[in-house]
DNA sequence: AAGTGGTCTAGACCACTGA
DNA sequence: CAGTGGTCTAGACCACTTG
């Protein structure tokens, strides 16, 4: 029966899911199985699996058929980020859209042939009017397809690549490191030249595996840390 | 009916992902009903939705009570990092087990009381002989818990806090940014000075928000890149 | 009112585990 | 064998959306 705003099942897996974060359930412990949970809440085992398999998807316990489901430990090395390269209090500006001939670094990552051409695009972004971060993006030219400046200038790198085929058939890659800028970059922040600069490179993969995109993000370390959480609380 | 080795309702969810992914489905489209479905699968209501549901879990879908299940945009700003500071390819030496108190930094970090002392365990970490990377990380100490050395050394972070809690409690945030190493990093890592570091801080949240640890690692960049993905194709 | 999704039941049958 | 989880049915009733 179920006389709460909230349907029965949710019921069962908050209750559950309390008793793992107080800790009556630890990792390795077998929860209440199906039949008792069934029995405890006057419902059915399809409702009682219900509850179970919402802290399933959680990750937070793991079932062994014929035994029944386990309290698992907490996945501290896994941690979602957060990338948000158009925040509404930065400004960007996008100083170049060309066509060029990829440089070597470039022509690497994408794995381009020795005349495949790209499309770059440069932007900066600003705090006010400080910058605080510079990017370059690389795109694959297809001839036939002519460039929308309009499209392409105020979408981010994987909306731009998905915009020329499906938007499901591609996934993005990123790779975090630290450099010191090139000339250009330095001149662009208004930086030192010895200042040590956070850079994220993306690489936006279509689902034959090939490189569409490439993009190379230079920040500041006041403005640029990247945030990540970790953990059962945030989902 | 089902004559396959994979539940109908699996069958369902795969049929629709691949029409989602082909493009038969694009953003913003509904997806068939949950009717629609049961009779072209010759199954009940229940069985479609829990088809649906699937995609529903991987955020491919969403639905809109009384109108239906409609296809969501790929989310390309939220990545999954994957932070294994104990590869198996690696060795680390851990050159310092002390109670101290903290610096101005710590104490920032951990938003501790003046007299609070910590536990400071340094690592380094190895690639065959070179150094690559070395860290700091701070644990609140408590004087009724004897410091147990063994427990400590050969576990990460959060798992030295969980020991002092429910595993549960706790959740972790990191801040990724570039730095020059300070003297003694640049002289553990053996690298020049001017070389930029990546550097990851990490916090250790307990249930009540309080910050009962505290690392630091830092990187040299032809060793340290992180990585992270983003997309459907990565669950 | 007709169509959509959401919850729940009572019961059936199957597959896996362990004593 | 008893107990565990997994799948599925046929049907009921409810809530939301649209015309």
């Amino acid at each position: 029966m179920n006389n709460a705003f909230q349907p029965l099942y949710y019921t069962i897996a908050e209750d559950l899911r309390h008793s793992i974060l107080e800790g009556k359930f630890n990792p390795g412990d077998i929860m209440p199985s199906v039949n008792e949970l069934a029995l405890k809440y006057k419902t059915t085992r399809v409702t009682a699996r219900k509850g179970l398999s919402i802290l399933e998807n959680e990750g937070i316990i793991s079932v062994w058929h014929g035994k029944g489901y386990y309290v698992l430990s907490p996945e501290f090395n896994k941690f979602t980020l957060y990338y948000n390269t158009n925040s509404k209090s930065f400004n960007s500006k996008f100083s170049k859209v060309s066509v060029i001939r990829p440089t070597s670094e470039v022509k690497a990552a994408m794995l381009l042939k020795d005349d495949q051409k790209v499309i770059l695009i440069r932007r900066t972004v600003f705090d006010g009017d400080k910058p605080v971060a510079c990017d370059e993006k690389y795109l694959t030219y297809d001839k036939g397809r002519p460039l929308v400046e309009e499209e392409i200038k105020y979408a981010d790198l994987p909306e731009v690549a998905a915009a020329k085929g499906s938007p499901f058939a591609i996934r993005t890659e990123m790779e975090i490191g630290a450099e010191l800028g090139a000339p250009h970059v330095v001149e662009t922040l208004g930086c030192a030249a010895g200042e040590p600069l956070l850079v994220t490179y993306r690489y936006i993969i279509d689902q034959k595996d090939a490189v569409i995109g490439y993009g190379k993000m230079y920040m500041r370390r006041e403005y640029g840390k990247l945030k990540a959480i970790s953990g059962y609380n945030c989902r």
